[in-house]
DNA sequence: TGTACATCAGTGAACGCGCGTTCACTGATGTAC
DNA sequence: TGTACATCAGTGAACGCGCGTTCACTGATGTAC
């Protein structure tokens, strides 16, 4: 148990993830591809097949995770200094734009697969994973201005625009030179468009 | 001149750029290949080379002409039905971001590729592009909420939510079943975010 | 008006590459008796 | 406790593919005289 052998991997299937997150780093999106995988993983090329029907179902599972990580920066955002749960002021609602914001660029091409042309359309996981993150946003957006929500038109706008904030960033479109900056200008676009409400 | 002949194509950059587009909306940006390209255009493989230094000049022009479209597209949206040239409500203002992600939409992959990862980062006519996009958009916030603009937190919020709207779209967040919904959606994201101003 | 020649825009064969995926295989593991 | 065997997770060779790019070339065009 304590020197695995080195026929058999262990866990090759987070070891790919991890591998597939790391070239996403390294070389963007172009750089991913199963046989990189397994090379970094010091796994025969074909190994992962083992754990992946293929290379769409690889990608599907970074992108899952990266749902998954997201979900959980925001949730600590807006529960770690004194608000015991729920968001409650656009003051929160910054913090948590900020926490989404700062993800997308500390994580840019992992960012950018999440938001990608699905490979896989329907691919399960990745469906279940976007959902459960649009009903996150929208309910922080809900907790902060509660009532006078008709069609959800104020939700939807806030996620559109912290989405857009991130992409922005992302793209160069906007001054990303230190964390503060961005941070600042998240937060003065939130509260444009959010206060007085 | 009338009937031009075989070997020489008379105009196969412009040519080029129009396969390049056609194959972007039909297999999205993976079958973008200079290959494709030539194939389509009816000539060698090598013929695009006389005319693109390599695949990212193809590919950053085509993104340059993308964004001269959209800034094309934006101008008429507020000049055509009354006002004379610049958009003042936020009436007006809705209908530019209506015609934004309209324009997502309607060619999705060209929008994906103006706004990846660019290839060639410095890339002279994208870069240019990109600004004067940028300097549009704020020039429409400005003139629909002058004053109160102390570093331009509005200008870049809401071109955060449109953007971020289209992002959403593209990638089915949203329902996009028919236009007439979207632009309803846009509508109302943009009102509840920049009304009472 | 005709001819010589430079220039330009195309051709087509060839290169090396990394990729996804298949296949028959083999080494390690764990379970039944 | 020991052995037989099924199962599982890996190997490695091989496939065919499309790609970007190079090279020496050739056909068409336009200009100088």
């Amino acid at each position: 148990m304590s020197q695995p052998s080195t026929y058999h991997h262990g866990d090759l299937r987070a070891a790919c993830l991890r591998a597939a997150r790391e070239l996403l780093e390294e070389d963007g999106s172009a750089g991913l591809s199963l046989r990189a995988v397994a090379r970094r993983a010091g796994v025969s090329a074909t190994a992962p097949y083992r754990h992946y029907a293929d290379r769409d179902a690889l990608v599907s599972a970074v992108a899952a995770e990266g749902y998954r990580e997201l979900a959980l920066h925001l949730a600590a955002a807006h529960s770690a200094p004194s608000t015991p749960s729920t968001p409650s002021t656009p003051e929160d609602l910054a913090a948590v734009a900020v926490v989404y914001v700062r993800f997308a660029l500390d994580h840019p091409a992992l960012f950018r697969v999440m938001f990608a042309e699905p490979c896989d359309p329907a691919g399960e996981e990745r469906v279940a994973a976007t959902a459960a993150l649009t009903e996150y946003v929208r309910g922080i957006v809900r907790d902060v201005f509660p009532g006078a929500d008709e069609a959800g038109a104020l939700p939807t706008g806030v996620w559109a625009l912290v989405h857009g904030l991130a992409f922005l960033h992302l793209d160069g479109a906007l001054d990303s030179s230190t964390p503060e900056v961005v941070a600042g200008q998240v937060r003065a676009a939130v509260h444009a468009l959010c206060l007085r409400r």
